[in-house]
DNA sequence: CCCTAAAATTGACAGCGTCAATAATCTCTT
DNA sequence: AAGAGATTATTGACGCTGTCAATTTTAGGG
């Protein structure tokens, strides 16, 4: 079962055309004058994959809508990413790149621990903000293939980022219990990390509408920040 | 361009059968004595879309799969629903109501604020952990159409639920700034949720793999709230 | 009792992910 | 340089999906 259709030259040397006739691939070629090897396929996918993503939401990313925007056919993305998870998952990998690498220069830009942490806060929001299909993406578990190594890599480094920040802003306190640690260390994320997805999802538009004058979200953001250690941090340290 | 196809009765005129034969409706219906109107697809139709939701998640929850589990054809939903996004707002409508009933009970069987706010905090989480699927539905604003009727008013009771706990909990003081106010909500709004979403990811089982002995999620997560108002608040009240 | 409105079915269409088969090109080995 | 094999890309097909238009069946009110 190895041969059904016949190639081009044979059907030229069987005298079924008078004329060589272009292959289809090549006469679509001739169009676009393009090669028929892209030569950096991969990167051009995932441009269109981002392109897709900050115009019409998760949901309009589609293997095919990828491949088309990156002048390529439906069935090109396989050779590259095997399948529609394989391609958000690099491009989640990529997300995480980025966000890792945000997080961690707006905590260098401060050097009190507790500036640091509330900037670490706004970066991690402000990035939700600026890349809201691509940070949704990089959260949508269910369509990501963790095993992937780029992907994993990717999200070990953030989860990194995140906890570098954390654990210095509490100090090494050596006697300090695994839970506590932890326990301050999940706070921070989920709160910025909640704070985020209700952004993204329109949840707080309500409440941000109802605030005085001209305060906004990073009004909102700020003030939250604050909650948990006001200026220098009163309670705690028990 | 009324009518392309001929009707049963036009064909049996016509001489094409010589015996009358039943319509494939009405064949289809013998196979499963089943009245041609349901009679309560509707419910049937909810019914079967959570239990999709429940056993394959977001993904799985078509409008045809829930028209198969209900026994109807597959263009059955669009007389109760409109389309897709019709039904998954109706249902996200019916886990809005729920919530918020197990919200405001778990406040009610405690008096003190402080408890007030910690069962609240703990029923949201439970509530996500016990429905995942449906919880992720409810804040997939992407796919829901807030216009509904329905579904605006489930949120709208939801969001209501959360802020009497929350506002309770603070006191009314009355020269307290709007925005305070505001960020107090929202921290605890986004904490909840923030540690909800991550726990549906799967993105805290690393850390959670690394707590001592037997301690979970609920450990964590209590000892989360504790670091808000440490006993009876230490803290705020400058 | 009919007859209109509602509920449900059927059939069609385009878009999607994926696969198998094929084609074109690149690259290595000799 | 030449050819073999691997890599990259295209084509065509399949079944699934949401949605629509046309039709059929039933219920219920005048």
């Amino acid at each position: 079962m190895k041969k059904k259709t016949r190639s081009g030259s044979e059907r030229i040397l069987a005298g079924e055309s008078h004329r060589p006739v272009a292959a289809p691939a090549e006469r679509a070629r001739k169009k676009a004058n393009r090669p028929y090897h892209h030569g950096a396929l991969r990167e051009a996918l995932l441009n269109a994959a981002e392109a897709i993503l900050d115009k019409d939401g998760i949901n309009g990313l589609t293997l095919r809508a990828a491949a088309r925007n990156a002048g390529a056919s439906h069935a090109a993305p396989k050779n590259h990413f095997g399948d529609l998870t394989g391609l958000l998952s690099e491009l989640a990998a990529l997300g995480f790149q980025r966000f890792s690498a945000e997080l961690r220069a707006a905590a260098e830009a401060e050097t009190d621990p507790d500036r640091r942490g509330k900037a670490r806060g706004r970066a991690y929001v402000h990035f939700a903000e600026r890349h809201p299909g691509l940070f949704q993406l990089m959260f949508r578990s269910e369509r990501l293939d963790p095993s992937r190594p780029a992907l994993r890599e990717a999200m070990d480094g953030a989860a990194q980022a995140l906890a570098d920040v954390v654990d210095e802003g509490q100090g090494e306190s050596p006697g300090r219990p695994p839970l506590a640690r932890a326990a301050q260390m999940v706070a921070a994320w989920s709160l910025v990390h909640g704070f985020s997805m209700l952004l993204l999802d329109g949840r707080l538009a309500a409440i941000t509408r109802q605030l005085p004058d001209g305060l906004g979200t990073e009004d909102l953001l700020a003030e939250m920040l604050e909650i948990r250690s006001p200026g220098k941090r009163v309670l705690s340290t028990p």
